[in-house]
DNA sequence: GAGTCATATATTGTCTACAATATTTAGTAC
DNA sequence: GTACTAAATATTGTAGACAATATATGACTC
């Protein structure tokens, strides 16, 4: 039970970052410096400096001698996640069909068993509306080896996409479907074909990206029955 | 003449980027912080948020209650550098191929018009060795309208690329060939042929990749005449 | 002489106070 | 009543001092 090990700074950022993501601090938000060290109990150096992680992540933006507010989640910004997701996420995959060790291609099968169990059981509810989806891609990007592609995927960019499912409800409303290309992919890890792997992911994103996108458009425009 | 406009850390991190980049702080470095602030004349306050953004474009790491230290350049990252942009450039490309405007592709154009006059009075030797090559690619990320792509590309991958080029040397010793494949990149953004922009993006970088990694190789083992 | 422990030093982490800038509010002119 | 100006307020930026942790030094044991 050695807790510390680790500085406020770190502390109070992730207890933003979990703030931030579930919508306890609302998009738009300013953030006020005094404020927020006093809820969290500590002085304003620490937690500027958690700001400044906060921005590198880009979960809040900057303004000098104005402030900081809480990123706005759009409609563009979502585009250009998931393409970037689709780019990168492709060649996580191609590098976690070369890399990934047996041990490891075992645990990303078993997951996937458990994500088909959850589906039967809840029909399709639960898993893909938390976390289920996002272990899945986080693994591949953990397998393939490339430290700074984790970086970016794991750093900055699933705290968005997490921050997104929360406040816009954008769990997948096509589990079965999602889970099947998912086993797709895990089957060209399985054998290593890295090729198979990366074109399978990239349309597996694109595919969560248009299904995405066309329900957005829908929200926007409600169902004219004109 | 409205010089500041800024913050002081923002300043300073600039400045310190500089030094990086160029190896007047060289890699491996531990960084005081007191004396970092003496030499720039600020306070440990924005000398560490400086610290933070340096951080966060991974050109130091930082040990909680040790200290930080500029990064290790070694095969390994530029590997997993490259293997990113070749995947993200390729994005870039393909978006920029849909969205560059006629006055921005003729930049671009113009730009590569001024890279052949500057090769052939140098005999190659000069344009690549400095900025002219991040340039076009620089121009290209813009144009992809993608702003985080920008971020991505532009706040920590470029100055990485440029750190290694200073310090490694690590200029092109195929400047013909990277300009041919650079206009052909650039004639079909001008085409607006997204498909083809990425694949030749893809390729290109690839090419400096294989190109880039066989030198330091053969730099590691040093020619052997058994 | 090598290794270990305790002390001393240095460095990072944190807090409080102050300065500079931006925002808000009140007042005045039209 | 609206638009502009100026004071008042609040917030961010910066500096310096203190606390906690890690590193370096030196004495002591084996």
């Amino acid at each position: 039970m050695t807790q510390p090990a680790t500085t406020l700074a770190n502390r109070v950022c992730e207890a933003i970052v979990q703030d931030i993501v579930t919508g306890v601090i609302p998009q738009g938000a300013k953030l006020n410096e005094p404020e927020l060290a006093r809820v969290h109990g500590i002085s304003r150096g620490p937690l500027r400096e958690a700001m400044s992680r906060l921005e590198a992540m880009r979960l809040i933006k900057r303004v000098p001698n104005v402030g900081a507010r809480v990123v706005d989640l759009s409609y563009d910004e979502l585009l250009e996640i998931y393409q970037i997701r689709e780019a990168l996420e492709g060649l996580a995959a191609r590098l976690a069909a070369q890399n990934m060790s047996k041990a490891e291609a075992q645990d990303l099968r078993n997951l996937l068993v458990d994500h088909e169990r959850h589906i039967e059981q809840t029909h399709g509810e639960s898993y893909f509306k938390q976390e289920g989806d996002v272990d899945f891609h986080y693994r591949i990007v953990q397998g393939s080896n490339n430290q700074r592609l984790i970086n970016i995927l794991g750093g900055e960019l699933y705290n968005l996409v997490r921050m997104y499912r929360y406040q816009f409800s954008l769990s997948s409303n096509r589990p079965q479907q999602a889970l099947k290309e998912h086993d797709q992919i895990c089957a060209a890890i399985e054998e290593g074909d890295a090729e198979l792997a990366e074109w399978l992911m990239r349309r597996h994103i694109g595919n969560a990206r248009r299904n995405i996108m066309q329900r957005m458009q829908a929200d926007a425009n409600p169902a004219g029955d004109s």
